[in-house]
DNA sequence: CCTCTTTCGCAACCAGGTCGCAATTGGCTA
DNA sequence: TAGCCAATTGCGACCTGGTTGCGAAAGAGG
C-alpha cells in the first residue's frame, strides 16, 4: 500500500453555507405522527408536544431539556412518559441518541444527526462531517471487518484551546 | 491536497506475536507502592491487592470485577474504597479507565492501554492499535484544532458477524 | 357514546458511582 | 515499642440518569 506522509491531512473541508431553513429537514411534526397513527399509535398531547421541540432546534437536547420544555406548557408530562416516547420515536427511525461524554444522552431528529468532537476539559462539542471518519471507517472494515457508527459515541480529546492544558 | 482511492486502507498491520511475558510492562506493584508512600501516602492491603489484581491480568476489569477478586481474600474491602483507590491511582497516572459502551468503566494499567472497537450488538471488544487512529488524529488536528484521545471512549459500530443483521 | 387498547402519571426501583463521617491504621518520631 | 496524627477505611446515605409495574385516563374505530 502507498504510505502518504504521516502529517498530511487526508481530506479537505469548507464550512457549508447553503442551508437557509433548517429543520423539518425531511419529514414534519405531522408526518411523523400519520406514521404513528399508522402503526396503531395514538396521537398524545406529549408526542406531538415532543416532536414540535425536537423539530424546532437541532440542539443537543438531553431528556430533562427536552421535558423542562415541554412542561412549560403542559407540567403534568412526566419524565417517564419523554423517556418512552424518546425511545418509541427511536425505535420508528425518526431521531437518534447520541452520547457525548459522560452525563445524559442526547436526542436529535436522525436527519440532522453527525458526529462529534468533545473536549474533556471544557466540555465543547465540535459537530464534525462524515467525511472525517472517512478513513478510519475503511481501515476499520478493511483490518477488523468492523463498520463503525462514529454518530452513537462522541470522539473525546482536547479542544484547541484546551489542548495546552493541564491534564487535570 | 492529493486524494486517494477512498476505499484503500491507509495503513497495513500484522498482528504482534512478540509479547511473551505480559504485565509487570513498566513498573511493578512495589515499585508504585513506594510511588504513593513517596508523595506521604500510605500502604494498605486494600491497595497492594488492588495493584496485584490489575498487574496479574491485562484484560477489561470493572470496578465490581476487581471488588469481587480482592473480597475473596479479603471480605471486608467496600466497593467504595476500591474507586477511591482507582481514583487514586488514575491521578499517580498508574492506569486508566475506559468506556466501553453503556455499562460500567473498565480499568486497566496505562502501560498497556490502547483503543477499542465495540459491537453495539454482541458487545465484542475488538482492541485496536493506535496506527488505525492515525488519519483521523492528524485531520481533527487539521481541521478543528482538536487532539483526540482514542483510548477513553471506545468507537462503537457492527463487527463482521453482526454488520449483516437487522438493526436491533 | 362504547369499547378496546394504547398511553399516561406516578412511585418504586435500578445501575453505577460519590460522599460525609466516625473508627481504624500506617508510618514517622522518640 | 509506644505515641501521635494524618491518611485511609467501612459504612450508609445520597446522587444522576434511566427503567418498570400498575391502575387510571384517554385515543380511535365502530
Amino acid at each position: 500500500m502507498a504510505d502518504q506522509h504521516p502529517d498530511a491531512p487526508t481530506w479537505s473541508y469548507a464550512p457549508d453555507m447553503s442551508q437557509a431553513a433548517p429543520a423539518t429537514s425531511s419529514a414534519s411534526v405531522e408526518t411523523v405522527l400519520a406514521q404513528l397513527r399508522a402503526r396503531g399509535g395514538r396521537v398524545t398531547t406529549a408526542r406531538r408536544r415532543l416532536l414540535q421541540a425536537l423539530f424546532e432546534s437541532s440542539e443537543h437536547r438531553t431528556a430533562e431539556d427536552l421535558a423542562a420544555e415541554i412542561q412549560e406548557l403542559a407540567p403534568d408530562v412526566h419524565i417517564s412518559t419523554i423517556y418512552r416516547n424518546l425511545d418509541e420515536l427511536e425505535r420508528l427511525g425518526v431521531l437518534v441518541h447520541a452520547h457525548l461524554g459522560h452525563g445524559p444522552a442526547t436526542y436529535h431528529l436522525s436527519s440532522v444527526a453527525h458526529s462529534h468532537l468533545v473536549c474533556e476539559r471544557c466540555g465543547v462539542a465540535i459537530e464534525a462531517p462524515d467525511e472525517l471518519f472517512r478513513g478510519l471507517a475503511v481501515d476499520a472494515q478493511a483490518h477488523f471487518g468492523f463498520t463503525i457508527d462514529p454518530r452513537h459515541f462522541a470522539v473525546l480529546g482536547r479542544c484547541k484551546d484546551c489542548s495546552g492544558d493541564t491534564p487535570a
